[in-house]
DNA sequence: GAGTGGTCTAGACCACGCC
DNA sequence: GCGTGGTCTAGACCACTCA
């Protein structure tokens, strides 16, 4: 029952309530919740209120709603651990890794290249990469897939002397991967530095991610340099973070 | 206006139209949004559906709300970079360069420490320090400030038979920092295990780090390991995602 | 006191799942 | 056909800001 010398909202008290009976463990992941009009009765409010209690619920992340069956409580979801000990310059290509990370859990990792073209890049891109004012760089859109589920946007970029009349600047598969390329190019990866960033998705994210409501996205921004520091790749990563874990194994000295 | 032969429903398209009027720069971060009488007249939908629209902007952070005064564009906030090199253990403990980092970037980082007790630890704790079922261990709870601001939980778990009896089990800061401490206590940390996730906050947090609406938080579970491998410290920390941003540097082999 | 955001209600309609 | 979630509306009250 809400109280009315309660000043904190009613429906805060019911979303705290039911909150409480979630994390208690009277509902378990995968268990219905009791229904708008059993939330209305038990609890004495109405139903739109009821249904705003719920919505914030959801917006936690907690609960999923399937309209014509009910509300549950979100089953929790794989959790993809991926090493960032993947960017090791030396052998392998971030696709050649991917698939093996998710094969190590199980999964069918796939990707598939939806763009390569030159634009006028996101400015701390062209900063990552040294580019003048106004040029552009070439970039290459990719999504990944684990068991066919899109989860996972990744955005390479090169400035346009590196890639153009290259593989990198067509929408194609590139045989032995994006990094041995970029050695036999003379422009092999010998350093990384990796920004990692948490916010919610975009409309667009949430479109090509199917992201939940209520569910952040991890953004890693990586830059990766050749020999003396010099910026030949810079790539971004969007991740759905209900699906996606990072590892970082930092080795004593 | 909304289009009654859109099938999407209207406090959605509300909310594009002013996403993408924000986006498009006709509304810059710190202005004022319509009022919802405005949005009322504009789009010709009811008050409660244009506060529907405004809510969703606010779930995804781009948007926050001032009674009495109206609707603004969030500010892009500050962001604070904390370099994972930190976790080196030779020479200094977190403390000392979560304060050198925030010096850094022209801010006051400072600690309270909260809490120093014996509790059952979460499971992925108990695991992750080997620990056998049931067993207790001893938490350092702390929160950490920029500007005096609360922006950061760190728990760390010790296993009893570390802490035990030392000032790592006493609510009171040490005086050369927990590493050092721990090393002369004969567990040096040499490795540590960094997982990184994204969530949206529990209440608690929500209250402890006044995070706002529509903002996530960066769940960091580091796991820190003396000779052969023995864990000997596990430690979560919490960050508001806006405040904050992490980097990796990978240097090349 | 006028305007603003924040909350709450009662009542309505739709689409979906299931029997 | 009934119960469910999802959406929309009109109208009400409160607390806050600002002139």
């Amino acid at each position: 029952m809400v109280s009315r010398y309660d000043r904190r909202p009613a429906f805060e008290q019911v979303a705290d309530a039911l909150r409480e009976r979630i994390t208690g463990g009277e509902f378990a992941p995968g268990d219905q919740l009791p229904s708008y009009s059993q939330i209305e009765a038990e609890y004495g409010v109405a139903v739109t209120t009821a249904q705003r209690a719920i919505r914030t619920l959801k917006a936690e992340g907690l609960v999923e709603g399937h309209a014509g069956k009910g509300n549950y409580v979100r089953q929790e979801r794989k959790i993809v651990t991926l090493s960032a000990s993947f960017v090791k310059p030396d052998v392998n290509g971030t696709w050649t890794t991917w698939r093996a990370a998710a094969a190590e859990q199980g999964l069918k990792g796939s990707q598939s290249i939806d763009e390569a073209t030159q634009v006028a890049p996101p400015s701390e891109v062209a900063d990552a990469l040294r580019l003048p004012d106004g040029e552009l760089a070439v970039v290459r859109r990719r999504t990944m897939y684990l068991n066919g589920e899109p989860v996972q946007l990744a955005d390479s970029y090169f400035p346009v002397g590196i890639a153009e009349g290259t593989a990198l600047a067509r929408a194609e598969r590139i045989p032995r991967g994006a990094s041995a390329l970029m050695a036999e190019l003379g422009h092999r990866v010998v350093e990384c530095d990796e920004f990692v960033a948490a916010r919610m998705p975009t409309a667009r994210e949430v479109q090509a991610l199917s992201i939940k409501e209520g569910v952040p996205v991890i953004e890693i921004f990586r830059v990766s340099k050749a020999a003396e520091g010099r910026p030949v790749e810079c790539e971004i990563f969007v991740l759905s973070a209900d699906r996606h874990r990072l590892k970082y194994s930092l080795p004593g000295c």
